[in-house]
DNA sequence: ATGAAAGCGCTAACAT
DNA sequence: ATGTTAGCGCTTTCAT
């Protein structure tokens, strides 16, 4: 512990230190003289101002959350996940915050990490996924006036939550452009009913399909089981299934990892590597490995990160007219 | 912002803020008759103690660092890094304390985050991956007098550096030993000359095999690249290779994730499915996309950070016969 | 067992 | 431009 504090730095340059509080600071009404006096004393010293004392006095931690769930498998076990905190990281400590990370852990006999943090005001911001925005989350941030931005759109029912995120519906649309400028006419995408309900992302995925496949008088074509393109035979070159009686793929979308894993899978016994065009939305970290070559969208979640950072610090600066949401485009990978 | 303290609790009460106070850290001096008013009256209240306010009285920050490298890709794309982080938060949460999560970004202007996390005091202890305790590092740490505990083991020519790591040399053993006891004798391992010298890990996977190998008068066979192998004929079961001459092998350990996946990669086009038993360290998320089933120890990451917190708390608390280091030990997956 | 008061390190309003 | 003083919210002697 370098207990070096600001009255001792005072004291070796013989002034108040009040006078040394308003040359950390920054404060203008200060004499060139003693100005560069008490800073070459401080760099001498060594001296770090105590961010402790300074918060309390500030009522400040100069700290930024950012509210995780470990337990969410599909976040923390996907590699780009990691991409969206450096792009936090990269904003917060431009500011000279620190980066509080903290996940939902729930201990027994007391409140939430979540409620602990707010309550205790032990952060001045907080980015919080917009999974983990739940109502009762929402009340706590709201009774507790701490400025949060959210990433990804914002799924409650309550006005004025101000999120960050990847424009899916355009990431959809320009994966299926590039389809078809590739040649594609028969582009089926393979997106689960279920899921589409429950995950708002798939559904403005299947959506920017959608609309680019009707814009260009194509047929959509959305199944929701990998199993019915089991059901082409891709070996014979014929034209129809055999079973649904739909029109041979030229392009299948995926609009999740596990269905392109899925088909990857099944695709080993089977020869359609030539004849089918995969495609996906984000890159992953094993593609080369993959002997299919795959398109992709490329999301920027760096992007993200940093868009989701500098809208909080507008907040926490009470910056006049701050954009309530921002969507981030995509384009394509490779 | 509750800006509810702990006077007007006091006040509420009809008693000194020094008795709410006793009561809030749970002193015995207090009539039981006090203690119930003063409970209820901050339940009541929803009064959470400010904990800045409470840092600088204990001169703590309750706060326990994570360091950490986001250009180690290794690290933040593997998602058995964020095991470790669970591990650790589970602790840190217990002793009620916070996590605070910094990356090495380095701000042009200013000092390091991890220079200036030390130096300002941001944290009551540090855990920090071997691979970032530089000299300098090092030498902040021990300048600030901040406990911290090292995960991986330490590489610093230096003494009483704590640290916990996964036993590497057992881990290598027991595949070994696994493999032997499902009747395989020409075992292989893939372990790269050069990561050998520089990542410690992967000499102590080699040495646990080598041994294991020895013990068992087997014959020991360390291939450093994957295209060795392919000079086998596996397709027509020859004994020798028709290059190398080394006996043909009916199992091969690879060391890392990547190693597996060149092999896999390259195993799709050869039959050698049926004939060559893979085994490999830590279970991978892509497992269940795998045809070729593939023996694996489990390296329990989540205990890993677990034991690196509580070793940092009994050092933070300052407890006698703190054990300098911990190797955590593995186990036969699935 | 409880209250009064000093102090943790810093900032800011008020003096000079 | 600089010094003085009073907090920020909490803990901790020292009284009583």
């Amino acid at each position: 512990m370098s207990k070096i504090t600001i009255q001792q730095i005072a004291d070796l340059a013989g002034v108040n230190k009040a006078t040394v509080s308003r040359v950390i600071n920054g404060n203008s009404k200060i004499s060139e003289k003693t100005r560069e006096k008490v800073e070459a004393i401080m760099k001498q010293q060594n001296y770090v101002p105590n961010s402790i004392a300074r918060g309390l006095a500030f009522n400040k931690t100069f700290t930024v959350g950012f509210y995780s769930d470990y337990t969410d498998k599909r976040a923390y076990a996907n590699p780009f996940f990691y991409k969206v905190l450096q792009g936090i990281e990269e904003i917060v400590y431009n500011n000279d915050h620190m980066f509080l990370m903290m996940s939902d852990h729930v201990n027994k006999k007391s409140k939430s990490t979540f409620e602990k943090v707010v309550s205790q005001h032990r952060v001045d911001g907080l980015i919080i996924p917009n999974t983990l925005l739940t109502e009762r989350n929402y009340d706590l941030l709201v009774k507790h006036k701490m400025p949060y931005v959210v990433t990804g759109e914002n799924m409650l029912p309550k006005g004025g939550v101000p999120w960050v995120d990847i424009d899916n519906v355009q990431a959809g649309q320009i994966l299926t452009e590039h389809l078809i400028e590739l040649g594609c006419r028969n582009i089926m995408i393979y997106a689960g009913g279920e899921a589409v309900k429950r995950d708002k992302f798939l559904a403005d995925r299947l959506k920017g399909y959608t609309e680019t496949m009707t814009r260009n008088q194509l047929d959509i074509s959305v199944i929701q089981h990998g199993d019915v393109l089991k059901t082409f035979n891709f070996s014979e070159g014929s034209v129809k299934s055999e079973i649904s009686g739909i029109a041979h793929p030229d392009a299948l979308i995926c609009c999740t990892h596990e269905q392109l894993f899925e088909i990857l899978d099944w695709e080993r016994g089977n020869p359609m590597l030539s004849e089918l065009a995969l495609a996906t939305f984000d890159n992953f970290p094993l593609s080369k490995y993959m002997t299919h070559p795959v398109h992709f969208v490329d999301i920027d979640l760096e992007m993200m990160g940093k868009q989701a950072a500098k809208m909080l610090f507008s907040l926490m600066n009470k910056e006049p007219s701050v954009p309530k949401s921002i969507s981030i485009q995509t384009r394509i990978g490779n």
